[in-house]
Parts: C-alpha cells; structure tokens; sequence
DNA sequence: TGTACATCAGTGAACGCGCGTTCACTGATGTAC
DNA sequence: TGTACATCAGTGAACGCGCGTTCACTGATGTAC
C-alpha cells in the first residue's frame, strides 16, 4: 500500500537535508493515513506507524506536536486519496459509478479502505478541533464531487444525502460478519442512489 | 442516565444472594450500553465502567469472561433501547416521525446518543465474532421496524436503505464542530428520508 | 566564496500512566445430607 | 427441618504490557560573517 514510500535508511548521528526531512514528514502523513483507515483511530500506536514508515518512534516529535495533530493531517490526506478515486469514477461513468465503486465488496473487504469515514467515522466525535476542522473540509469537497460541479441547491442536496447512505451502508456493512446480510446492505443502497 | 441502577453498597466479604449478582450483572451490562455510546469501545475501560456501575473492576471476571464479552452483551442491550425509542416513534407518527426523532439535533449533540451505530458504529469492523453477531441480530430487528411490519422486499430495501441514511448522516454530522454543516446534513437526509 | 559554529533529524532508552487481567481474601449464601 | 461445608460476589492490591511522550546523544547540514 505505502510501503513503496519508506523513509530512505539512515546511519545513527547523521543529520538529514531540510529537503530530505520534508519527505520524512510526508511519508509519516502518507503512512498514517493508511494505518488509520486499517486500525481507527484509538488503536493506531504512534510506534506502528513510524515503523511502518521505516522509522523509529522517537523522532516523531520533530515533526508533529502529538499523536491529534498527525490523525488531523492524515486525515486531510486520507480524504484527499478517496477524492481522486471518486473523482476518476465520477469522470468515467458518472456519480453512478461512483457509488458502485464505493459500495463494493472490493471496497467492503478491503483492510485500507478508501474512505476514512466508512473507516473510523465514528471516532471522529471525539477528536480534537483540528481533526473535526479536516473532517469539515473533507466533507465539503466530498459533496461537490459528487454534485458533479453543480451548485444547485438540490444537487448539493443529493450530494449530502448520497454520501450519508454510502458512509452508513459502508459502515453496517463492515459491522457484521455474515457476508449475505453486508451484501444485501450495499446492494440495497447501491439501487436508492442509482439515478 | 444510567446512574438510577448503581449496584447497592457492599461491606467487604460478604456473599451476595444469586438474584443479587443476577442483578448486578444486568447493571453492568446497562451501565456499560450507556458508556460505550459515550466514549466508543476503545476508549471504554473496564474500571470506569464498574465504578459508573457503583462497584470496583476486580470483581468484572466474576461475571463477564472479558471486555469483549461484556461489548458484545452491551451493544445488545443498547440496540434494544434504540429499538424501543424507535418503535414508540413509528407507533406515534409512522416512520417519518422515527426519522425525525433519529436526525433530531438532540440525538446529535445527546453525549450518549440512542443509536450504538451512530455511537461506534465503525469500531465495529474490528470487534470480535460475538459482537458482530449481536451487530447482526440488532440491525435486522431495526430493519423490521423501520418496515413497520411489512415483510415485502421493497419494504425491507426501503428500511436498509433508510437506516444506513440515518447511521451515516448523523456520523457524519458528529464527525464536523460546525453546528451549520452538521445541520444542512441532518436537515438533507430527513428531507430525502420523508416520504 | 570560505570558515566557525549552532541547529536539528533521527536513534534508542527511559518516563509515568492506564489498561485488561489475575489473585488472595472474607463470610453470608447455597447445597448436600 | 436442621446441620456442615463448599461456593463465590465483591474488594483492593498487584501483574505485565503498550501507550504517548521526553531526552541525551551524534555529526552532517544550515547559517552568519
């Protein structure tokens, strides 16, 4: 997933170039937005991702503040890789196949999946203002994507509504393990957002 | 909330009769439906739990094998409240007023919302079987309801769909510190969910 | 441009803390006769 | 029904563990002149 973008190996007591240092911190960002869609929020340990990231834990602090300024980053980023993907499907078929696209099993059984609010929505609530502040910003680009560019009020509309039924049939889906009763969750909102 | 059940004081060393441990499970069960909504499963710790239920954690193991156990007896318990609000809805105003009350900013600004799904619905993905089985028992019996007793397919399609509009639209409206976004989400979803 | 010195990216050990879980203990309750 | 004994609900201290965070250390990089 974000493996091909490991932090370069480095021998202890070297000081690495403000350049070089910028893509460390990228790829902290890049690492922990796909570490959090996979684990939430409360489970990710700031240890797994900077390993993940082919970094030791210790040096987190020259980059973030804490553990709620880097989830308020990745979440940014999160969002900004489940708009590109959206974006393509809405540009090769139209919102329809947008939503195919979101409410497939592909993107039900996938560990990473696309979207961090089908992937730790619900935690959300208790995040620090920055995060929410992201959250509020993701949302928004979110709903004109999907109003295809339209600023109609009944497109946006569409737009909020969509996105509320792919979030919650996503998350139900995930929520239970019997496959015929997920399927039948994404199927059935799949059908109500088709137009 | 729940603070009208805390298990009845105890001097140290004395066995309680079997229908007063009876009970005192039941309370750590309704105890931990009403934290859970609050904090998440995550965040929940067994020893805020025990004490909210008026007793100390070491006596957890007497009745519950683990944390796990006691979620997944919890969340169907809480499920059993959100069904209860929701029939008393759809018994007195049909299943617009059930959708008004769920999408009402109430529910969204309650600390322990009704609805475990819009609470932690995500955190589910990573629970254990039991608790996906109990997800599982208490989605069909919301989906039932919101059919208000129809059994034909498109009744059913028509609860899933509606459901998963609700969970996601108030996750969604949780997830933002904007009253005004949250709002316009709220205000979309029961627009669209109407009928 | 070259020199002198402060900066700081990353390591790896350490910190305090809270978590889930275990355990010795007590004596009224439950049970077998 | 009464007696003798095992059971066990709940307490409170303790366990190991992993967490977020801090820190001393290193020496190439950045910067001021």
């Amino acid at each position: 997933m974000s493996s091909d973008l490991i932090a370069g190996k480095w021998e202890t007591g070297l000081r690495k170039s403000n350049k070089e240092a910028a893509q460390t911190r990228t790829c902290i960002v890049e690492t922990a937005a796909d570490h959090l869609r996979r684990t939430g929020i409360a489970e990710a340990s700031l240890a797994d991702i900077m390993a993940a990231a082919g970094l030791t834990h210790g040096g987190f602090y020259r980059h973030f503040r804490s553990k709620e300024h880097l989830v308020a980053e990745a979440l940014t980023a999160a969002s900004e890789k489940t708009l590109m993907t959206l974006r393509k499907s809405v540009a090769a078929g139209g919102v329809n196949a947008a939503v195919d696209d979101y409410l497939s099993r592909e993107h039900r059984d996938s560990a990473t999946p696309i979207c961090p609010f089908a992937a730790f929505g619900s935690e959300l609530r208790h995040a620090g203002d920055e995060t929410k502040a992201a959250a509020a910003n993701a949302l928004e680009a979110l709903f004109t994507t999907l109003a295809e560019g339209s600023t109609t009020a009944k497109a946006r509309n569409n737009a909020i509504v969509s996105l509320a039924t792919m979030v919650g049939a996503m998350t139900l889906a995930r929520a239970v393990a019997d496959k015929a009763i997920a399927d039948k969750i994404l199927d059935s909102a799949r059908r109500a957002l088709h137009r």
